[in-house]
DNA sequence: TGCCCCAGTTAACAAAAGTTAATTTCGATT
DNA sequence: AATCGAAATTAACTTTTGTTAACTGGGGCA
């Protein structure tokens, strides 16, 4: 079930609203359940959707010259997911926005979200600590790219991050660190080596 | 000379506020004149500055464990450059921030330009675009990572930047592709045998 | 229970990148 | 014009990764 109150939970970026403030938004909200495999957003897109992750586990991929699927992100509860194509660039997805597992989007229209929010000067402030959280995290995915040779990024990814490392397979870890499966598994070995 | 007519030129983004709302602004910048090694943010900085670059280019690098430079950025004129350290996770920088050549920054203290942004509605509007606006930059570069090997990274930014892949000694421009300067050379030379 | 599928591991080889050091190139400076 | 110094290139060698394919080990399903 999802009210307003519940809501206040789940957008703990929300805090410092109104009530009446959340139930603007609340309007606009809509409950989607996914199935492992079912697609939030294909490639190709154009309408903007974003959603707040309740439950569950979102990849997005595309697939390369080579025909082998490639996964860029990976998103999970208490985040927001969207196409940065439609809402950053305003064209089509490139990419497919896929449940790992079953999965609960709050889902909302991204245009329709904007005009709340730009209705009461209160939102914004929640908007950019969003934005800027959203800037911080992308900023330090760059930097592992640069300081951090794929063992280190990926001692960092398990150390930082261990819950999501075991919900997904090691192929999808291994893309988003910029890595193949098979160097992927190499790592490993020569870590547990390592250890003995 | 620089006065709130010309400061709207500058600040392309910042079309569609008042002149009123532009001097709000233009009363909290300072104008910095750099040469050469100059640096704006010093590694263990606390405070927050955020400036625009008028003319000139910036790196921001680091010293790694071995003790050499690494760089991790660079930005140029029309572009703002603030250290995220600061700004997004409110804690002292952990790079330096370098002029590379004679640089002119439009500098304000951040936690002062945000009393005024938050006075006036209008500047939302600016906010949002610019913060999307870096968000999906720094997505571009972190995709640039997971879907294009080294030579493929060198090659889009020849193709997407090349005035400043000429203004920037290799070795940065290395870093920034997350390859040694030697690689980098490397495939220069690759590509150079392949188009004779 | 047995079979199949697929993820993960391992193997073998080629290609690329890291590392260190020598060499060259080029601009700045005296 | 000669010299100095830093950047870039090249070389030699090691390590790592990519690639392709074979092998292994469960989990799911008939």
């Amino acid at each position: 079930m999802l009210n307003a109150e519940k809501l206040k939970d789940y957008f703990r970026m929300f805090r410092g609203l109104s009530m009446t403030d959340l139930k603007n938004i609340y309007h606009l909200v809509s409950v989607r359940t996914m199935k492992p495999g079912d697609i939030f957003i294909r490639a190709g897109c154009e309408r903007k959707h974003i959603a707040y992750i309740r439950k569950g586990l979102i990849r997005s991929f595309l697939i390369n010259d080579k025909g082998d699927e490639i996964t860029t992100m990976l998103r999970w509860e208490d985040q927001f997911v969207a196409s940065h194509d439609n809402v950053v660039w305003n064209r089509p997805s490139r990419f497919d926005f896929e449940a790992l597992e079953p999965t609960e989007l709050i889902q909302m229209d991204y245009d329709k979200l904007q005009q709340v929010l730009r209705s009461n000067p209160a939102y914004e402030q929640v908007r950019k600590h969003f934005l800027l959280k959203v800037i911080g995290e992308s900023l330090e995915r760059v930097e592992s790219f640069i300081l951090l040779n794929p063992e280190e990024r990926y001692l960092k990814l398990i150390e930082q991050k261990p819950e999501i490392v075991n919900r997904v397979q090691d192929k999808y870890i291994a893309h988003i660190l910029g890595i193949t499966p098979v160097s992927l598994s190499r790592i490993r070995r020569r870590i547990a080596e390592s250890r003995k």
